[in-house]
DNA sequence: GATGGTACGTA
DNA sequence: CGTACGTACCATCG
């Protein structure tokens, strides 16, 4: 066992704890909820089926298998009579589910196993030891601490949180810091503990803390009995009252590691889906089509089934078509390095057909400030080498890693550099920029298609090979489903065990594939510069500001919370008092039938699918228009204020949920792939859109201030980017000559289109022209126009075609990129950044004015969007170059903040003014404006 | 638990 | 009946 501890070569194996996963669904869902017309409860079956296709998903393994308990009693209940007495209580609803998530299981070609006389904690446990000595990482999935004993280096148990979905990783560090015992010593501290769930009590008045100090002072449970004499107090008397009592928990709570089950881990993979049974059973529990597919998708990207044999047919896997590399394990520094050298492209050779590129894919977890790596996969050629999690907590393996990396940064594809600069930085490795990432050209070729995973992106761009292997897939399924009873059975035996996890190497195959099909339609489109110089780039900064983080006040947050929440709660108070009943104010549904039912009052408009709004706009008009009515005026102020304040009060709480208790920051993350138009989005949260246009809003801004280390932060800002850019593109001299006068811009304007002298422009007139010239660019229509303005439509038109008078070359322009757009079916940055517009050859009004609207504007805010990415590339680096702490943290599409260090304040709003500045040379200046204050909101200017 | 609709925060 | 986003909540599905 002890060669095999850090270097387990086989892939993964899950075994599942059947009854636990089954009564955790059951108790999660509500079963009133999931049944079908006939009564019979479903929610477990599904509640199953969903958790489990959705740990595969994420884990990958190759092999696995699900344990059950058996009726009649084990040897546990000889030794403890009332042994899970509770469990009895077991409700019928969840007994009867049973049968039907093994019946599932074995249509699924998922081996179950049950063993009379043993619980099922026992098959699990002989499950683990024989996975780990064959060599596998194995992952229980249970959510009984029974199995916390199994723990080891190669054994980690997958234990359900609060919530029914996230699962927590238990490793032996995530043990000690939560139970301070190993493992192995995890059994003693239960026995003294007891388990209320199953009916076994320990000595009463201690808990997991007391049982722990016992532990930790005395070594074991049997050193604690010998010293029982000299524990003094309540807690020692109560121990030696119930010391029987513990040691036979200590007996019963001991899993059998050795129960014979008749079967091999290699064995166990899980291939051979029967679809009809499959489909009869889904039929009979009346689950939809969506499960039903998922869980076949789930299912079949397992390791190749097997198929009859002398089938002419293209398999039923990936790697039929996929060109599965050949691959191995790295065991140590000395085999990466030769493994790297023995695959060195052959000197001279131009391989234009890439077969010397190399892969570099990284899995693990890639969220900024809490980045964990699991497993490296190298790929060149066809020949593959995995470094698992283990491998790279040796420092030698990951300075050989870095040396290979580094040599091969030039020819390196990689699948999300920003991601993998956050995987590789967990384990020390700085990544180099490499010469491809397949994440961001699939974007540039299909900047609409949002693919969440790597199985979407290449269903996006290898599509023709899945199409066609999804309808294989599915002929051979429903074949095998008349056919062959017996396929879970024969599936073994594929597995020489020689192959590393093929989840990862399926993947690295994906990226290779990817990198082929996406290199010539990037170079054909004349993006490789937008790639390398501008995506590429902005990846490393925007890792930047995601590793950094922003600094908030953390005690500010939680003053303001409580502040907006008591308003929030007061609104309420006064809204039902009006309202005369506790409405949820939340609820479109419920204050719809309170406005329009209850009230009587007259409805505005309707939502998309017919309902009456009750957005604030509605509210609003509706409260001007029952001024008169006290109780409706009453419940319609109170509801409009509570609207504002819970949405801060909301806002603030998931900011401060999203503090990392490590360094006080907010780690956001960028989507770089995500917005059709080039511009960058930001979850997890979202910092994008703190609230900035009233008083109360903004104050959320003051929250954020620099971190230790600095002490200002500073906001940079373009002043109307995209008017400027409109003028730019359009050539319109007059638009051109507005912005380089210096002149207030838009009462610059409204002067040229009224034809006044700019002293004689009133508020109106400027705020008036201002909206239109910022709803040009969204293709306002004059409809909307004045509704916004709150004129009569006939004035808003008068007010368009004062405007196109004064500047016809912006209307030409605007015009002429929707007529590109059809032409052409797509429309460009001035970078080369492209998006395709179908719709504007729809038969459907609505949507070809949708998609008119959307093309006029792409470019503009496209273009905007790529001045800013390079502005920030530069800024960086100046900020680098010239030596300064002071670095930026976030962007807000047109607006930079950084965060300054002691004295750098001058030098860095130089820096950054010019980086943005200068970004591009256009017809118009860029104007940038700039502050710095103690905290966000005071850095506004 | 997952999803779609509604509402609302930003540029 | 203005573009581009992300998030929270409710109601609904399964």
């Amino acid at each position: 066992m002890a060669q095999q501890e850090s270097t387990p070569t086989r892939g993964t194996l899950l075994v599942v704890d059947g009854h636990s996963l089954a009564f955790r669904a059951f108790f999660a869902l509500p079963v009133d909820n999931f049944s079908t017309s006939s009564g019979q409860a479903t929610n477990a079956v599904w509640g199953f089926a969903s958790m489990l296709s959705q740990v595969i998903d994420s884990e990958k393994p190759d092999h696995l298998a699900v344990a059950f308990d058996v009726k009649g009693g084990t040897f546990r209940n000889e030794l403890l009579p009332q042994y899970k007495g509770t469990r009895d209580a077991a409700p019928e609803e969840l007994l009867t589910q049973l049968p039907l998530i093994q019946e599932m299981l074995a249509a699924l070609g998922v081996t179950y196993i049950e063993k009379p006389g043993y619980e099922g904690d026992d098959v699990i446990g002989t499950l683990a030891t024989m996975g780990e000595q064959a060599g596998y990482h194995t992952l229980v999935l249970s959510g009984d601490r029974d199995a916390f004993q199994l723990i080891d280096d190669n054994i980690t148990v997958l234990y359900p949180g609060h919530h029914f979905k996230d699962l927590k990783h238990m490793t032996p560090d995530e043990v000690v810091a939560k139970y301070k015992v190993t493992p192995q010593q995890y059994p003693d501290l239960a026995a003294l503990r007891g388990e209320t769930a199953d009916n076994i009590p320990g000595v009463p008045g201690v808990g997991d803390g007391f049982a722990a100090k016992w532990i930790n002072q005395y070594g074991s449970l049997d050193a604690i009995r010998e010293h029982a004499d000299e524990i003094g107090g309540k807690k020692g008397e109560a121990l030696r009252a119930n010391i029987d009592q513990v040691m036979l928990n200590r007996k019963v709570n001991a899993l059998v590691r050795d129960v014979d089950l008749g079967v091999t881990v290699d064995d166990l993979t899980f291939s051979g889906i029967d679809a009809g049974r499959l489909d009869t059973l889904f039929t009979k529990l009346e689950f939809g089509s969506r499960t039903k597919s998922r869980l076949l998708k789930t299912f079949n990207n397992g390791v190749a089934p097997v198929l009859p044999s002398g089938a002419a047919a293209p398999a039923a896997d990936d790697s039929a078509t996929l060109d599965m590399p050949h691959a191995e394990h790295a065991a140590d520094a000395a085999s990466l390095r030769a493994w790297a050298e023995r695959h060195m492209p052959a000197t001279g050779g131009t391989a234009s057909d890439g077969a010397s590129d190399w892969v570099l894919y990284a899995s693990g977890d890639a969220r900024p400030g809490r980045a964990a790596i699991a497993v490296v996969v190298l790929l060149v050629g066809g020949e593959a080498i995995v470094v698992d999690k283990a491998t790279l907590a040796d420092d030698a393996t990951v300075d050989a890693l870095r040396d290979v990396i580094d040599a091969h940064a030039d020819t390196m594809t990689v699948h999300g550099y920003k991601e993998h600069l956050h995987l590789l930085a967990a384990a020390g490795v700085a990544l180099p920029t490499p010469a491809f990432d397949t994440k961001l050209a699939g974007y540039l070729v299909k900047p609409d298609f949002h693919a969440d995973t790597l199985e979407q992106a290449s269903a996006q761009f290898l599509d023709l090979h899945l199409e066609e292997r999804e309808e294989a897939t599915q002929g051979l399924l429903d074949l095998d489903a008349g056919a062959d009873e017996t396929a879970d059975s024969t599936a073994a035996g594929t597995d020489d065990g020689t192959e590393p996890d093929q989840g990862v190497l399926r993947d690295a195959a994906i990226i290779a594939a990817l990198a082929r099909e996406l290199k010539p339609r990037i170079a054909a489109d004349e993006q490789s510069k937008l790639l390398t110089d501008i995506e590429l780039p902005v990846s490393r900064v925007l890792y930047g500001l995601e590793a950094e983080g922003a600094k908030v006040d953390e005690r500010r947050l939680e003053d303001m919370r409580a502040g907006f929440a008591a308003d929030a709660e007061q609104a309420q108070r006064i809204a039902w008092e009006n309202a005369g009943s506790r409405v949820n104010l939340q609820s479109p549904k419920q204050l719809a039938k309170v406005l329009f039912e209850d009230m009587g009052l007259k409805p505005t408009k309707r939502t998309k699918s017919g309902s009456y709004t009750t957005n604030a706009d509605a509210l609003q008009t509706l409260y001007v228009r029952n001024a008169d009515d006290e109780r409706a005026s009453g419940f319609l102020g109170a509801l409009l204020r509570h609207r504002e304040t819970n949405k801060l009060k909301q806002i603030v709480a998931t900011l401060i949920d999203a503090v990392n208790p490590a360094d006080g920051r907010i780690h956001t993350t960028f989507e770089q792939t995500v917005a059709a138009t080039g511009r960058l989005s930001s979850v997890d949260p979202n910092l994008q859109n703190i609230p900035n246009r009233n008083a109360a809003g903004r104050e959320i801004r003051s929250a954020f201030v620099p971190g230790e280390g600095y002490e200002s932060l500073m906001s940079c800002d373009y002043s109307q980017v995209e008017l400027r850019i409109m003028a730019h593109l359009s050539g319109d001299e007059a638009l051109i000559e507005a912005f380089r006068s210096g002149a207030d811009f838009h009462r610059y304007v409204a002067s040229l289109v009224y034809q006044l002298p700019v002293d004689e422009i009133s508020a109106d007139q400027r705020s008036h022209v201002k909206a239109m010239s910022y709803g040009l660019a969204y293709g306002l229509s004059t409809y909307g126009l004045s509704q916004q303005l709150k004129i009569s439509p006939g004035e808003a038109e008068g007010l368009k075609n004062k405007y196109f008078a004064t500047f016809g070359k912006v209307h030409d322009y605007l015009e002429s990129c929707v007529a590109e757009a059809r032409r052409k079916g797509y429309t460009e940055t001035m970078f080369g950044r492209r998006r395709y517009f179908p719709g504007l050859k729809s038969t459907s009004r609505n949507v070809r004015d949708a998609a008119e609207r959307a093309a006029l504007n792409a470019p503009i805010q496209g273009t905007a969007a790529d001045i800013m990415k390079i502005a920030m590339i530069h800024a960086d680096s100046a900020l680098r170059d010239g030596g300064l702490k002071s670095r930026i943290i976030l962007q807000i599409h047109d607006e930079l903040v950084v965060e300054i260090a002691p004295g750098e304040a001058e030098r860095a709003t130089a820096l950054v003014r010019d980086a943005m500045e200068h970004a591009v040379a256009l017809d118009v200046p860029l104007d940038v404006s700039t502050g710095i204050g103690d905290d966000w909101q005071l850095a506004a200017h």
